[in-house]
DNA sequence: GACAAATTGATACATACGTTTGACTGTATC
DNA sequence: GATACAGTCAAACGTATGTATCAATTTGTC
């Protein structure tokens, strides 16, 4: 390793990362195989193996590539906002907007490969075993404390069990509307065309406002947990050897 | 056709889609083949394609299966609950308990399918294509439809419109947080136990304050506007002639 | 019990898949 | 200009897939 090597990112390495993202995002990962990839990327069909060693690691680095500069950009304007805010107590609704903006914003810009990062996202998560990895858990999950911890801050009459069960509704929310629209415009359909899921700024405008009147509701009574015998859990004795990407949920 | 053929409704097609559903609710559609599905029935290789006539086929029909009976027990106690109110205002809390009481409940009953329902919603909206097909689409809008008239009858202050954004972040949310628990326990492993997201009653209990909260907020104050060109659309020339559940996106 | 239809069963087919291999090419380093 | 090596390329491997075929068997009807 005598000097740093330049060799400007072996091209081929990014076109493949690029199509595969365009073409993941089009379809989903079973349905696009590694030929459709370096065909559309203009590579060898080796190449996927060779830069990403395998199909699974690619479509890892396709969530990492997508998923990082979102949450980067969400933690960024939070930790802005709290040290503008100096210790005083946060706005529920400048919390909210942080927390949505950054995701909607990219998903509706055309220019940029965001359009495809909800549907990579809904498969990832509705997809069985552990396809993102832990890395990116690990990092949204910081992310999301931190946004928990803030949250909590600007309501302080909640306490932090139900700012979780919140966030995850938030999430479910911005999800939900956010891989909507591009293809399938369910909800443009369902409201006879009230609703326009293409403005990224009706969109923030409107979870902000639902999200944080959420927020502020008071915390349903507590009732006691009958808490009744636990059902025998696993009987699910299923193998695979193919090479889908689902195969690995080896320990659960 | 002289008499009714009665002859058990075929107990062969029961048991494949029986164990279609455990399967699919597993994995995933593109992961689990013919032959895992006619091995766990006990059933010879041909006879999906006998009964169902082909994968995607039985795809659908193991979606309308769980489907059918969750909407039709949201539209049963709705209506119920409408000739008991006689024409006075409804109760908002109630409502949203009657939308997402079905579901909650079904799918974290383990002795039934309703387990994987889910898992099977969350593939089916997140993959490309009309893999519902325009029935149940149909079905659910009409559902959802009386559901947002009814909302409106609560809420005489907000316009349909912003109804039907806060339907959809409602679904958003229900989803999110019922696809989770049974596999993944997303929330439970980022709130560090706190939240038991096992306990239907609970769910039920937080969705409906959550949501209820988030209907009441004020509106957003709707901007003006801009109207940009549109953007060049469709770029996408791509073409699919495998097998894949994802195939067919036709004219789009 | 005979007939026809419905269903099951074993096998074959064609193909698409992810990955591997090994030769080849360009380029940086000395 | 020789050496080393990162990258590219074409071809092949082994396997899993959905579906089709057609004979065997079961079932319902008369």
């Amino acid at each position: 390793m005598g000097r740093k090597v330049i060799r400007s990112e072996s091209t081929t390495k990014a076109q493949i990362l690029d199509a595969a993202i365009r073409l993941f995002g089009n379809r989903s990962f079973d349905a696009v195989s590694i030929r459709d990839i370096t065909s559309e990327a203009k590579a060898n069909l080796g190449a996927v193996n060779y830069h990403f060693s395998s199909k699974l690691n690619l479509i890892r680095e396709v969530l990492r590539t997508l998923a990082t500069p979102i949450n980067e950009a969400r933690l960024t304007s939070l930790n802005a906002y709290e040290t503008l805010l100096n210790g005083g107590r946060p706005d529920l609704e400048t919390l909210i907007r942080i927390l949505v903006e950054p995701f909607v914003r990219l998903s509706k810009d055309r220019s940029g490969p965001g359009i495809y990062y909800p549907r990579l996202m809904m498969l990832a998560r509705a997809l069985p075993g552990d396809l993102i990895g832990s890395y990116l858990s690990e990092q949204h999950d910081a992310m999301a404390r931190q946004f928990v911890k803030a949250i909590g801050r600007a309501l302080p009459n909640l306490d932090e069990e139900e700012i979780f069960w919140r966030y995850d509704f938030t999430i479910g929310s911005t999800l939900n509307i956010v891989g909507d629209a591009y293809r399938s415009y369910r909800l443009k359909r369902l409201s006879a065309g009230q609703c326009d899921t293409d403005d990224a700024d009706r969109i923030i405008d409107e979870l902000v406002a639902f999200v944080s009147a959420g927020m502020r509701g008071a915390a349903p009574a507590r009732r006691k947990k009958p808490k009744m015998a636990r059902a025998t859990a696993a009987k699910n004795g299923e193998r695979r050897t193919a090479t889908r990407v689902h195969a690995k949920q080896a320990a659960e």
